[in-house]
DNA sequence: CAGCATCCAGTTGGATACTG
DNA sequence: CAGTATCCAACTGGATGCTG
């Protein structure tokens, strides 16, 4: 399919453009919902975050902060030389963004039934 | 870290079983917003929805397609013998999260470009 | 037309070990 | 305590070819 090679790049490119998707992907990263969760109770230190979001390894955990402060959604604040304390905090963009996943909170926790009878139902007829 | 995989296990199962997280997950899966997006605006055939995103490879459309009637929000009916017509629609389940859609989306398109401005002096910042 | 199967490259994310 | 660096297994998603 060569010939089609730059229309699908170009769309592939304005999907990843879409503010819609690039959001999405940000939210749906495995962490996100967790730690902005956290964050949304006031601020957190990392050592508390570390155990409230004990699944994530350290690595997952400073690698999705990073994200989300590159994003602006999260800010870091580091203070203290010897016993170093840094604390993480949402933003005025982050805490915008609380009541769109509050939304989709509400939603999850108020269909999740219904999505886990229709896949029930679902494998059911496939096998 | 053989001592703790059990809580580590166990954790990873419950982040996984979070209803908000599987939303979030299924939500943003690469196609899914363009695919419910077409839906939103009526029943469309495989081929229409193929044109409309054209990013998509037929595999993922597909698989998408799947994995939104598996969990009941896109619902898929077949129709004719020789020239086969299959239709996908949303389900009222999937209607229901058409508005948790827009609430991302009008997020997104009103606050992506401070995402942008801030990702810019983030990585001027580090460099 | 709609869909399935196979192969495979790129990315993701966890384990582990080490630094200031 | 907070963070970095490396290695690597698992998963995701695209290309391609075939079927009813």
């Amino acid at each position: 399919m060569a010939e089609r090679d730059d229309t699908r790049a170009a769309y592939l490119t304005s999907v990843a453009a879409c503010p819609t998707h690039r959001v999405l992907d940000r939210m749906g990263d495995r962490w996100v919902s967790l730690i902005l969760n956290q964050l949304s109770g006031g601020p957190r230190r990392h050592g508390e975050l570390a155990r409230a979001v004990a699944g994530a390894s350290q690595k997952m955990l400073t690698q999705t902060l990073r994200g989300l402060e590159r994003d602006g959604l999260v800010a870091r604040s580091e203070s203290g030389t010897a016993a170093r304390r840094v604390e993480y905090r949402l933003t005025a963009l982050g805490e915008s963004l609380m009541p769109v996943m509050t939304a989709v909170t509400v939603w999850a926790e108020r269909h999740i039934d219904e999505v886990d009878a229709a896949r029930s139902a679902f494998d059911a007829a496939v096998s």
